[in-house]
RNA sequence: GCGGGCAUGGCGGAAUUGGCAGACGCAUAAGAUUUAGGAUCUUACGCCGAUGAAGGUGUGCAGGUUCAAGUCCUGUUGCCCGCACCA
């Protein structure tokens, strides 16, 4: 058959779409499989490469699902609201509806280009007014909830985007939108309480299926540590130093305290302070300083002392001196640490530069040469001398603390709450009121969805305000609890919150009642399979996760996790291993792909390539390769004859639909297109195959490759869709061979190979192996010292 | 610094979990076919063995366990990713 894969594309999508093949339905008796790819923000620059190798992953495992009769729900949607469109808008003067619209067609376009299988009856587009409305809904659900705050606090901003950051949207000092410099800036902002749910967070990875580096990862990031508070007066004031430590056991061993330069302390002692000057002037040059040259500086620890103000240690009444440094932060724990400079490198490098004492209070290493940080028996530590380790001089202390009231267990988590705005146009407005007479106040569940004004301008301003800021007939309203003038927050929500919830949405789309309805959620949920990139781990995923714990607690979803497994994709390198990137001009466009081979061969090859979950360079080449196996598999029906089964290659189509079913749920889909290739190199050796074989060869394939498959499939006059037919099945008993060749091995080196029979036992596969000339020969006149003889593998037989 | 991962031909990568290393594909070479280019087909293809065979050797490096190690253990080097003064 000539492989016009031009036509038969286009004519199989066109199918598919009229007939609605790959729609899910509601139909509970089924049993059903969620899967589900990240959307994709639907940029202008169209698809990427890495896009179809994300959703090709679960497009073959959902196929497969659907052959064996799954009720499957595999959607897709936009997730459109942020910066680079608004930018764009901007920059072109469109308004960003007119870009996300266009900017969504061109998407659906080079989706269905590449016969994804998805439901296209249930987009969503997170722009939507019918959409934002439940966004904005879950919200006012939070901000009722309590887990709604303003503070005004030191937040990461980013001076090109015009916007404050979250931390996850900074990490590495970078801006995750525009990759620039993010510096730190006191502003009032609004945030998401997510550290309530730090422990839900972490305990609902129990009951979850992640790979063990995407677990490792949201644990380092909520970053749960158990300590104590301790509280140190300050000499002559009623003052109290509150600090966090995880080794109250060295209480004994301080001898400096070390606050933030931000901490409250310099302003409520500021008059007994003797050297503010200096103090403030340090405190300048720290605010200066970006978090590149922070983190630059990590070995040379600088200071200054306060003069005038001393700490007493609670523990044995020693006056000790109080220091700034910016090696303390003001985000962690209370932004005052006491030093203990014997047994914690950073405090030894501080007391050795200014010339403290250094008091060792744990046994077991050699404090005159560096900080001893490991375990051993307590010493110059009063009370606590008597105890061996670390585990039963902190159980001590503790109930000391507690006893005396100077202080109590504590728990701290690096995570900290979600600083959750945005000052720009394109995202959902915050639906909340301000009323000079109550306060903070929501927006009415009725009078959602909170639509956006439309503007004419929608540059930031430079105060870092929203530009809907300047649209009066949005600000001004009446407050929803006393009818008096109140005015709008103006602020809009991050980028990250439309997709916090939408695998939600896809269940029931156009629900305008609630965001889903109660039955369907209860049979979708929870999402059985989820893909996605490893960038998302600890942003979306914990996002995502965190919304969802909360929307259970308050009994609108009926499972406390919202993905039972994830898995996520290897990055594709441009053909130089490099990141593909515009600027190296190293970038394939899918589409041209599909134009010059086909969307087939493309599928094919991007699972091809290499390990699912590995980086992988692109090649060429390797594409053709992929073309190359479809137009043989073209050629297929000229080989077919006759029904049943041909001699000589059962147990070859048995193995295969064994091990193309096992790879795809491990996600190793380049041995199960490798074991296809297999296949048909071994029915080319022989004289043809049978219309069963083709059957079965061709519902293997479907998954990878079903435009081809569909045309053989119709040509072949097998009835219906090859996507829908039964995928197939083995049995164990023909995946073996009647004769197998095992290994001879003398003193464990591989001599050769002989065929026993499946199944030979000991004795058997001993006398063929003696039989053999090769081990004959050097076995003969020397003492057998063993013989090991391993079923259906090898025979060893050691000699001296 | 801490945490996680990786290391196999010219290249991407396989290896039933301790049992014939290099599946499958790419590239390369020779031959066939073709007016030519391209496409296709056949054969070869880890390295050493000056050629062929016999043989030897081989999974970053050094040891070890075992009849048998890419796989397990100890040490070591290099690379990648994540977090990073987290008290």
């Amino acid at each position: 058959m000539k492989y016009d894969f031009k036509s038969i594309e286009k004519k199989w999508q066109d199918r598919w779409e009229e007939k609605k093949i790959f729609a899910a339905t509601d139909d509970f008796s089924r049993p059903k499989f969620y899967g589900l790819i990240e959307f994709p923000y639907p940029s202008g620059a169209g698809m990427h490469v890495g896009h179809i190798k994300a959703y090709s992953g679960l497009e073959v495992v959902t196929r497969k699902r659907r052959m064996q009769g799954y009720n499957v729900l595999f959607p897709i949607g936009f997730d459109a609201f942020g910066l680079p469109t608004e930018n764009y808008a901007i920059k072109n003067g469109v308004h960003p509806r007119t870009v996300t619209d266009r900017n969504i067609r061109h998407f659906t376009e080079q989706l269905k280009k590449v016969g994804f299988g998805f439901d296209w009856d249930r987009v969503v587009d997170t722009t939507d007014e019918n959409y934002y409305k439940w966004t904005q809904w879950i919200f006012r659900k939070m901000f009722d909830a309590g887990l709604v705050f303003r503070d005004k606090t030191l937040v990461n901003y980013c001076p090109s985007c015009k916007v404050v950051l979250s931390n996850e949207d900074s990490q590495g000092g970078k801006c995750d939108i525009c990759h620039s410099e993010v510096v730190q800036k006191s502003k009032d902002v609004w945030y998401l309480r997510i550290t309530a749910y730090a422990d839900k967070l972490l305990e609902g990875l129990d009951g979850v299926d992640y790979p063990a580096n995407i677990r490792m990862q949201q644990e380092n990031w909520i970053g749960r540590s158990y300590g104590a508070f301790v509280n140190f007066s300050i000499k002559g004031s009623s003052e109290k130093l509150r600090i966090y430590t995880t080794r109250c056991d060295t209480l004994f061993g301080v001898t400096f305290m070390v606050i933030a330069p931000e901490h409250p302390l310099l302003d409520t002692l500021r008059d007994r302070i003797e050297n503010k000057e200096e103090l403030d002037a340090y405190k300048a040059e720290c605010q200066k300083k970006t978090e590149f040259e922070r983190t630059q500086l990590v070995k040379d620890k600088t200071g200054v002392c306060i003069r005038g103000i001393s700490a007493i240690n609670p523990v044995n009444g020693k006056e000790i001196p109080i220091y700034i440094s910016d090696y303390v932060m003001m985000g962690y724990g209370t932004g005052a640490i006491m030093a203990v400079p014997a047994h914690d490198e950073r405090d030894y490098a501080f007391a050795k530069k200014f010339g403290i004492d250094i008091i060792e209070v744990i046994k077991g290493g050699d404090i005159s040469k560096e900080a001893y940080t490991g375990d051993g028996p307590m010493v110059n530590s009063g009370f606590l001398n008597v105890y061996e380790n670390k585990k039963d001089s902190i159980a001590a202390m503790l109930r000391y603390l507690e006893e005396k009231g100077i202080g109590e267990k504590g728990v701290q988590y690096k995570m900290k709450d979600w600083a959750f705005n945005r000052q720009r146009y394109w995202g959902e407005p915050i639906p909340i009121v301000h009323c000079p007479k109550c306060g903070m106040v929501g927006v009415p569940y009725e009078e959602l969805p909170l639509k956006l004004p439309q503007v004419e301008n929608f540059e930031p301003g430079e105060g870092g305000e929203s530009p809907l800021a300047k649209i009066g007939s949005f600000v001004n309203c009446s407050c929803p609890k006393c009818g008096g003038k109140a005015k709008r927050e103006t602020d809009t929500m991050p980028q990250w919150a439309g997709s916090s919830w939408y695998y939600l949405r896809y269940i029931d789309p156009k629900n305008d009642k609630c965001l889903a309805d109660e039955a369907k959620l209860r049979y979708w949920l929870p999402v059985d399979w989820y893909n996605g990139g490893m960038e998302h781990v600890t942003r979306h995923l914990i996002y995502s996760r965190f919304w969802h714990k909360f929307l259970y607690d308050i009994g609108v979803v009926p499972t406390s996790e919202p993905y039972a497994k994830r898995s996520a994709q290897g990055m594709i390198l441009g053909a130089n291993g490099v990141k593909m990137s515009k600027s190296l001009g190293n970038v394939v466009d899918p589409l041209d792909v599909v134009d010059q081979y086909g969307a087939d061969t493309l599928r094919t090859y991007v699972l091809f390539m290499g390990d699912y979950g590995a980086a992988a360079p692109w090649n060429d080449s390797s594409v053709r390769g992929c073309k190359r196996f479809l137009e043989r598999v073209a050629d297929l029906p000229e080989k077919t004859a006759g029904t049943g089964e041909t001699k000589g290659l059962v147990t070859s189509f048995h193995k295969a639909v064994k091990k193309v079913s096992s790879d795809i749920e491990e996600m190793k889909f380049n041995t199960a297109i490798a074991a296809l290739m297999s296949l048909l190199n071994e029915i080319d050796g022989h004289a043809g195959i049978t219309k069963d074989e083709l059957s079965v060869f061709l519902r293997l394939l479907c998954p990878f490759a079903p435009h081809l498959c569909e045309e053989i499939w119709e040509k072949e006059g097998f009835g219906g869709f090859c996507s829908l037919a039964p995928f197939p099945e083995y049995d164990e008993a023909k995946t073996v061979d009647d004769e197998i060749e095992i290994a001879l091995q003398v003193c464990g080196k591989f001599k050769g190979t002989v065929k026993v029979p499946n199944g030979a036992d000991r004795e058997t596969m001993l006398a063929a192996a003696k039989a053999d000339e090769r081990v004959a020969a050097l076995i003969d006149g020397k003492t057998v010292v063993k013989e090991i003889v391993v079923p259906g593998k090898l025979v060893n037989i050691v000699v001296k």
